[in-house]
RNA sequence: CCGGGUGUAGCCCAGUUGGUAGGGCGCCACAUUUGGGAUGUGGAAGCCGCGCGUUCGAGUCGCGCCACUCGGACCA
């Protein structure tokens, strides 16, 4: 009975994997509904991971030479249609504060869906000389962005994220930081997150509003969808001169200065669900996870279980593990399926039996294997086995972006293995815009990136038969 | 924005020809339990999504609205 019991509270990916992600972020306390379409609660669990990812990139961010900075939440309507692809990109989901008080405003104000205006007007009054340069800012906030569809994590008309802006003398130095940044999100992904990624550029269609050139990460999902995980974006001077910011060269003459800007965003947590999570609920890679071990007290009420499970915790406490105890009431059976669902990666349980032993048993939450680990050794094979939790769950996500990545040369081919198989298709593409609609068109799939690696798979474009420029990353988005 | 579904206790839901609201889970207390979601007894908990209408009387019928949700369209 219990077997069945343990998952009846989150529906089956392969039944519905839609309905699956949203119980899992419902069960695991993740966040919770607000009164307001699209803005969620991030509940204490669930930020607890934020805030786990916030440290991480925080910290490369300062190690770069960043500083972080706190911008306005309004901008007037003026500002933010200086630069017209900018304001042609997100006037459409601006959400507006024209009343203050009991006034109405002489000006609507926007409740920022991205600073970029914000960070040049600011520039504007501060840089004057090439030795005012680089600014290299960052901003930890929220923005408003008026979805029509939302989900938890994936798409919220209010999200947390980081948006690093920076200003720079030269296009080659602002080049190398938009590359730079792209560079640590892709890190943070395979390294802390155990997500692997194809680092690439996205096309004229898909770059951000404003921008010369749009760096990605994708990542792929349980399901084999794309997810883009962080972007990049080069500006060139475009911002420069619609802000009138200049400055004076070391050759005495006046320029404008390059740009970049790049974000990560709350959604990343969505990959985090769907990459590694499984029909028992959450799985959290160690690096990230808010609780890395829990440990149960089998038969709590024997005599010395307690006070030592109570031993092991302050143990693992004292060497660096995020543990805690659940010293509650509840039937073990029930705190099994209670982490699990939290996605703990480990589970160190400790009965009356163990103790005959002077051992404990270890659990992993991504495979389930258990494993007995001599008390005298808890300080070395805990922490041990967190890296191969990490290491493993890096692996399966490796294998199925591997395993459902396809090359196709023609465009039925393409369409045929996204019908039946999905995943990421690479073809070869002439560059054309057109090309690009037509596959969206007839296969139903959007460009995800300009891979960084490339590969000759082919002469020509699949779509036109012209000769092809280079390859590109299809898939079904999130 | 278009189409479908759903709104009744914290959650999932039942509620007959219209007659004044019920079950399970959870929660609280106590007892017995404890190596994969324990059992018993007792208890608390409801503007039946909102508004208007029909009616002696509306959870139930009609109209309008709102919210959530699933598809689709749209979307750096």
């Amino acid at each position: 009975m219990a077997k069945d019991k343990k998952v009846e509270q989150i529906t089956d990916m392969e039944v519905d994997f839609a309905q699956w992600f949203t119980d899992v972020c419902i069960k695991a306390e993740l966040v919770d509904y607000s009164g307001v379409k699209g803005l969620f609660i991030l509940r204490p669990y669930g930020y607890a991971i934020w805030e786990n990812i916030q440290r991480i990139l925080d910290e490369k961010f300062k190690e770069t030479g960043h500083e972080n900075v706190s911008m306005p939440l309004l901008i007037p309507e003026s500002l933010l249609q200086k630069e017209k692809d900018h304001v042609k990109g997100f006037a459409p989901e601006c959400a507006w504060v024209t009343v203050g008080g009991s006034e109405e405003l002489p000006e609507r104000l926007s409740i920022r869906p991205t600073s970029e205006t914000l960070f040049c007007e600011h520039w504007s009054h501060v840089v004057h000389s090439w030795r005012d340069l680089p600014c290299l800012y960052n901003q930890w906030c929220s923005v408003l962005r008026w979805e029509k569809t939302t989900r938890p994590f994936l798409r919220g008309r209010e999200f947390l994220w980081q948006e690093g802006h920076t200003l720079h003398a030269t296009e080659a130095e602002a080049r190398e930081e938009t590359l730079r940044m792209l560079e640590i999100y892709a890190d943070t992904c395979e390294n802390y997150l155990a997500m692997p990624v194809i680092r690439g550029n996205k096309t004229e269609k898909e770059k951000f509003a404003g921008a010369v050139n749009t760096y990605t990460i994708e990542c792929m999902m349980h399901d084999h969808k794309a997810l883009q995980s962080g972007t990049s974006h080069y500006f060139g001077d475009g911002f420069a001169r619609a802000f009138d910011i200049t400055f004076t060269d070391k050759d005495n003459t006046l320029h404008y200065p390059h740009e970049t800007s790049w974000g990560l965003s709350t959604r990343i947590i969505g990959g985090i669900i769907m990459t590694h999570g499984d029909n028992s609920g959450l799985v959290l890679p160690p690096r990230i996870a808010p609780v890395q071990v829990i440990v149960l007290p089998i038969a709590a009420h024997k005599p010395g279980v307690a006070e030592r499970a109570e031993t092991l915790v302050t143990r693992l406490k004292a060497a660096g593990v995020r543990v805690k105890g659940d010293f509650s009431d509840n039937s073990p059976g029930w705190k099994f399926a209670n982490w699990e669902m939290k996605g703990v990666p480990l589970r160190v349980e400790l009965g009356p039996k163990d103790i005959e032993n002077d051992q404990c048993v270890a659990v992993r939450r991504d495979n389930g294997e258990k494993i007995p680990v001599p008390l005298d050794e808890l300080e070395t094979r805990i922490p041990a086995l967190l890296d191969d939790v990490q290491q493993g769950l890096f692996d399966k996500a490796r294998r199925n972006l591997d395993e459902h990545t396809y090359p196709a040369h023609t465009l039925e081919e393409a369409k045929t293995i996204q019908a039946e198989r999905g995943g990421f298709i690479k073809t070869m593409w002439c560059g054309d815009p057109a090309c690009e609609l037509e596959m969206k068109d007839k296969a139903g799939m959007s460009s995800r990136c300009i891979p960084f690696a490339q590969e000759r798979l082919g002469d020509v474009c699949p779509v036109c038969g012209r000769p092809a420029r280079e390859m590109v990353y299809w898939g079904v988005a999130y």
